[in-house]
DNA sequence: TACACTAATTATAAACATTACAAAGTAATA
DNA sequence: TATTACTTTGTAATGTTTATAATTAGTGTA
């Protein structure tokens, strides 16, 4: 399935006419197969061994390729550097306030909430994010 | 009422066994009054006036020290810097998509969503976020 | 297949936000 | 007043992300 993943966003590229080179074909293939959320600097050290010439700016250059084509969404938290999570099914994320440990965790899409916003502020809606914070199970546990 | 904030933000502060400063009470009315989300940076820049000695570490560290107390919450988004909310009533954010405007959107909290997650992730919940994204009116008049 | 055109990569420098640190100042308490 | 702990300040340092120019490599067409 991460196979089927990996064709779908290659033909997505090729549809935006996005040129598709080694690099961002390990970059994408790597963010399908990770199961996380990786940093741009995450990225770039995973794929030392494969390219040990690319350059950072490759990697956050063809992340923003990604997220304009709707590929790849960036979460941003209070922390130091973004990270990237391939969009696949309507999903969000819950966060440990302790550990920073990110699960996903699947709901109903919020349609009603994105209805009601456009109402109330006459902007047109194309997306939205949540997150929920809390404390994992492990960092329950071990009550320091 | 923003008087009335304002003395109910000091009263948590002095719960709290924090200093108030004239440093301290000046940020907090500029985050009251501005109703807007300002940056860090914003809020060095209005006050220069006022405290033309006040270093740009005093914000961040008070402005650390408020979210610690539960005062006001940071806003990260793809872009360069943080903004920082006052915390009132229940409130989330729609962000225009091509001006960047952050519009405040009144929303009974999502409070079942909260009680789904800590079912199906174990997590203790304490708190979300959600941001909503589209174009706002103005944008979408300017069809470039 | 080879060519030409255009886009992508690389390497580096720069910009920028944020934090760390030490010294000086200030408030609270006894 | 002396002591203590907390704050502010100024500056340096850190770390992420972007800008730039030169080089390299895909892609469509003859």
């Amino acid at each position: 399935m991460a196979e089927e993943k990996l064709h779908e966003a290659i033909d997505a590229m090729k549809n935006s006419g996005v040129r598709i080179t080694p690099q961002r074909h390990a970059i994408l293939e790597h963010l399908i197969q990770s199961m996380s959320h990786p940093t741009a600097d995450e990225i770039y050290k995973s794929l030392e061994g494969k390219f040990p010439n690319m350059s950072v700016a490759t990697v956050y250059n063809n992340l923003r390729v990604f997220k304009e084509i709707g590929l790849v969404k960036e979460l941003t938290y209070g922390d130091a550097s973004s990270r990237f999570d391939c969009v696949t099914t309507d999903h969000y994320h819950i966060i440990c306030d302790d550990c920073g440990k990110i699960v996903d965790f699947h709901y109903p899409g919020l349609d009603e909430v994105e209805t009601l916003a456009e109402q109330v502020t006459g902007f047109r809606v194309g997306d939205h994010r949540m997150e929920i914070y809390g404390k994992c199970p492990d960092c329950q546990k071990s009550k320091h």
